[in-house]
DNA sequence: CTGGGAGTTCAATAAAAAATGAACAGGAAA
DNA sequence: TTTCCTGTTCATTTTTTATTGAACTCCCAG
């Protein structure tokens, strides 16, 4: 079967339950809206082979107006501070998420780019174009390989008008990119 | 570093250099050209979720001008009868693969669907779309909670307003999809 | 029928990916 | 400088996903 996907239940929110565990137990200080809106990131990121993590942050950023500092995103999504640390990084890599503005101490506030077009943009940078690029530099190489295969006339043109036309399509894939962030507005 | 998704090396897989993993007595039955073909199709596979051997399999199949037994897929890629198995029916059950004639006995010969077009439909079919459906409802389902939050009007504005670009972006992503497909001749 | 091989199923295992947390920088305030 | 606190790194653990293989089903040949 294609990609697989959890199906999340919006679970309800106790407003201030237990804020102080030494280690949290995939705790929720979410309110519904709030974890609602993660659950949305969470599967988009997941369709796109992001960590959860990473959907679960982006998407309490994007459900929250204020900037929320390291330790609340921590705490409200019960994550491991690698987690989070590695989360914002990778987001912050990528544009979606934004340092905005200093607390106290050496801390830093983050916000959502709520700007949906780079961050699409980045993502199939990230995922998409890598892959064609690869893939075109092996099937160049396959095409050279086939030369040397010794076989009969009849399928060694098969095989090159397969190779061609795949060709055509990684191309055609790569032009398309631009287009489709282009439309996503 | 970036972000992850799966990017294997997918290197040249030269025929006899893999000396190394112990796992896997890997595909050693393919020439250079299969070879490199598998490469090209495991990669683009892994970059849309799916299991490697299902990429394999048809790979070796794009480079096949003959049908090909379901042993002699199993034995050249190094398979296991059940994942070769189960990476027909999923092939099949998309379209990439054929069943193209009988061999003796029980047997019956496979073929790779070389037409790209319904091939990329099938495969954003089962991917993006299920995503984008269900993340449609959960946006309904967020908006729904919003008004029930108890929150300063401005937060509620801002919040309303991201929704709504975030479902405008949906509508559109889904509108797309068929577009793409159309295009990817 | 019935014997045997082709392919399927699915619980068990292996491999891959993500999350964790303890050790570690490094800055700010004192 | 020293202390304290924030965040980073990365080896380890946990979780998820893919692969295997043995038990099974089914069908054709004999």
């Amino acid at each position: 079967m294609p990609v697989p996907l959890s199906a999340r239940s919006a679970t309800a929110a106790s407003e201030f339950s237990d804020a102080g565990r030494g280690s949290a137990e995939a705790a929720v200080d979410l309110s519904a809206f709030q974890a609602e809106v993660v659950g949305v990131f969470v599967g988009l990121g997941q369709a796109m082979g992001l960590p959860k993590s990473y959907g679960e942050i982006y998407g309490l950023l994007f459900a929250s107006t204020q900037p929320l500092g390291f330790n609340e995103i921590q705490s409200r999504l019960g994550l491991s501070k690698g987690s989070v640390s590695q989360g914002l990084r990778a987001l912050r890599e990528i544009g979606a998420v934004v340092v905005a503005g200093d607390f106290p101490g050496r801390r830093e506030g983050y916000v959502a780019a709520t700007e949906l077009r780079p961050l699409a943009a980045a993502l199939l940078r990230g995922t998409l174009e890598p892959q064609l690029v690869r893939g075109s530099a092996q099937l160049k190489t396959a095409t050279g390989l086939l030369g040397e295969e010794n076989l009969p006339l009849a399928d060694r043109r098969v095989l090159a008008r397969r190779l061609d036309k795949l060709q055509g399509w990684h191309r055609k894939a790569g032009g398309l990119l631009p287009w489709i962030i282009k439309f996503l507005r």
